[in-house]
DNA sequence: TGTACATCAGTGAACGCGCGTTCACTGATGTAC
DNA sequence: TGTACATCAGTGAACGCGCGTTCACTGATGTAC
């Protein structure tokens, strides 16, 4: 019933994905074109309109394969992490991806999502949905479990792009490392009884 | 000794700024090209050559810009935040910024730094300093200022990018501050002392 | 004050580039009889 | 099993585009005498 695996060229459509992500890893900073792409994997230019109705398509494929790798990179380290020191790993991983992956990074989150392209949208959704649950589990009694689990996405993800922008040194892994564990503690250690203005 | 205000066109170096600034007001997601911001400021193409060494010269000039104009908005909502409520009310504010002014935003930060313009650099330095300077008002006991106050740059910055690409809905501004406020809160109150793993 | 000259900000044409997308096509594959 | 045919994945040339940058230039401005 399903198509077979190999046709003229194979399986084109997986494979201009996969070409799309070895270009992502190459060149660190520029923006993949659909040519490139073709070139890469060694079809005319005019051939991944067979599989994708355009430029976008091709890039939302892309960002969708690269949700499922962040999510199995971050489940290898702690598939299911019950305390705040397992919720620094798990920081730390995904800053890693980003830093490792800059560009697909970029592709996966530095634009906006494409309302029409449910792929993505349902991407986005289980990555919203995977932080809330393991926030949730490591900090069962919180009073707003959904302004923290945000608080923490965004924590996690602003470390993430201020290190790939520059505007954090990222030149030594181990530093970024500790300096994202140090973050995350320090916001989840916060002495908010030392201050007035916290009841 | 300092040379005229206006000359042939006016100052057109600073025209060029401004010009460059509406576009990013006006074309909310494409990125401003050269010959863009020159037809902007009713110039030759080559124009812009007098004065900036090319387009990453100009867009540098463009950015510091925006980093005073962030400076000052922030400032305007509270000069010297001293509770965590202060500095909800300021995280708001720059994630208010960047959903008014989003590819002022992205060129400000979504882009690495060119370590070799000063102007830029130092504007970036000046970023970080104003958050640890407030942060350390506001938590002057926490154990790892720096850490904190990362922690607390990366969250609202975290907050923003999410908006910003759709990761997060952001078609209701007030809906957007309140989850801001709440995600800020949420990171600083959270009930550390609920679960185990933190000491 | 008036003239000759030097400066240099802005002109406009041109360069070579790679892009996304379209189109009529070709030729390998699968299918019906 | 063998042949005629339909399908449709991939081709290759072409479209129009806007880009960053260069270059020899022009002509308004400021300056020296």
């Amino acid at each position: 019933m399903t198509t077979p695996a190999t046709y003229h060229h194979g399986d084109l459509r997986a494979a201009l994905v996969r070409a799309a992500l070895e270009l992502l890893e190459d060149d660190r900073g520029a923006d993949v074109s659909l040519r490139a792409v073709a070139r890469r994997a060694g079809v005319a230019p005019s051939a991944p309109y067979r599989h994708y109705a355009d430029r976008e398509a091709l890039l939302s494929a892309v960002a969708a394969d690269g949700y499922l790798e962040l999510a199995r990179t971050l489940a290898r380290v702690n598939p299911s992490p019950a305390t705040a020191d397992d919720l620094a790993a798990v920081a730390a991983a995904y800053v890693q991806f980003a830093l490792r992956r800059p560009a697909l990074f970029r592709v996966m989150f530095g634009r906006p999502c494409d309302r029409d392209r449910a792929e993505r949208v349902e991407a986005t959704a289980a990555v919203s949905a995977y932080v809330t649950t393991i926030v949730t589990r490591a900090f069962p009694a919180a009073p707003d479990p959904e302004a923290l689990s945000t608080a923490i996405w965004a924590l996690v993800h602003g470390l993430a792009f201020l290190h790939l922008d520059g505007k954090l040194d990222a030149s030594n892994p181990r530093r970024v490392a500790a300096r994202v564990r140090a973050a995350v503690r320090a916001a989840l250690a916060a002495p908010a009884a030392l201050t007035p203005g916290i009841g």
